[in-house]
DNA sequence: CGCATGCTTCGACACGTATCGAAGCATTGG
DNA sequence: CCAATGCTTCGATACGTGTCGAAGCATGCG
């Protein structure tokens, strides 16, 4: 009556990680269809389909179909703002976040961004690339690949000169929704990411995305990068 | 790191009824003790401490102890910005509210507002008063008893005449929390109230300030007002 | 000093819901 | 027309958490 009667029911509808993933792809106020939102999130489809219609009901979302897609925009700038009202809040660290089902943290550790590996895994991967010295962040969202880099890359079976660049170049930065970090992308990460399964390194889970570290890739990432299980759990 | 990483834990915080209610009693900036606040929530005083414990360690409120008092105020302006911005989104009427446990319920259903009778079916009764023309909402949140409210009362065996009025008037308007409307306090509310426990319409429930409704009372509220209880459930 | 008050902590319970697998509906493309 | 793709719906499960009762800790009052 004189007070604001759903203030909770707005918040709660905001109070999940994964919407959040999903509403903050759509910050830039463009329209993005279901899929890709559900990656944005890492979640499967069914479970993006139910927030995005959660979120759609509640008039936190707006929806177009277009063929077999359907593309969910921000319903307006007032969400875009609250959004950052509440960001500005934070941190609010101390509490603690949902959980996760073990299936949907099989995905955040460790799966394919299209053909590239990302997840923790991922992102553990490209700082050691980064920190040894191998690769280079440059302008425009790309990895410079250095002297030292194509030497490794090359002694690790892979032929770095024969690989061809496309017109965003030879590795990319690709950014890591579920981690917030970029992980590498590109031919380079493509070729990398293959030579890690043909190798035995990593392999594909049941689950659509999500990929298994063997232990004998576990043994070859500590080997080269000092990467460690227990670290990244 | 790019972006916010705790929406979701914000807006967590803010996504339950109660405690969207405490924070709402504090949007005056003043602060209020811990008493006060499980009151305007409509909730015990254990479900209020872990609600105001949460809010504190998620920043929302701030906490001085004075006393065996502790009063709660709100972290900041920016606080109540964010409930602002939230409640401007609204409706969001679609998405269901937090359910509630049968304690909880029956404390929304009827309850003692102090020494008056306040929850649904306190409003429910203000409404039939209000309707029936036996009270008239005044200025300075006051009801007006009417002559043909006074004979009502006297006929119901209260002498109005022997009523002495407070310094805030005879009938005041009270806001109710939990329903978010105004239900009848002052000394007549007071009067009526004992009133009806005198006759056996209401009793205390076990639960502190729960009040239960008796099958004599459901008849006379029918009788009077055609207040039936399917209708307030 | 003991009792009352105000608030928090502990323990237990019930209910939502976030999640995924499988199936169902559309639409597009061969 | 059939297969593939994109998304949603249905069903089942696991896990948090909001809730209260009872107990514990302070503080204040007689």
């Amino acid at each position: 009556m004189t007070t604001q009667p759903n203030i909770a029911a707005v918040a709660f509808l905001i109070a999940d990680p994964a919407r959040v993933a999903m509403l903050s792809a759509l910050l830039d106020g463009r329209a993005r269809p279901a899929g890709e939102l559900a990656y944005a999130a890492g979640v499967t489809a069914q479970t993006a389909s139910s927030h995005l219609g959660k979120l759609l009901a509640g008039g936190l979302l707006v929806v177009e179909t277009e063929g077999r897609h359907r593309y969910y925009r921000l319903a307006g700038s007032h969400v875009a703002l609250a959004l950052e009202t509440l960001a500005s809040i934070g941190p609010a660290e101390p509490v603690r976040r949902k959980p996760l089902t073990r299936d949907a943290r099989k995905l955040r550790f460790a799966r394919c961004c299209y053909d590239h590996l990302a997840g923790r895994v991922g992102i553990a991967v490209t700082h050691g690339l980064l920190e040894k010295g191998f690769l280079v962040a440059a302008e425009k969202k790309r990895f410079e690949l250095t002297p030292a880099g194509a030497e490794w890359f090359d002694r690790m079976g892979m032929n770095t000169a024969s690989i061809r660049p496309t017109r965003y170049g030879l590795a990319r930065q690709c950014l890591d929704w579920t981690e917030r970090e970029h992980h590498l992308a590109g031919p380079l990460g493509v070729h990398l990411t293959n030579l890690l399964f043909a190798e035995g390194c990593i392999r594909r889970s049941p689950s659509s995305r999500a990929v298994d570290v063997t232990p004998k890739g576990w043994k070859v990432l500590k080997e080269h990068f000092g990467i460690q299980e227990q670290a990244l759990l």
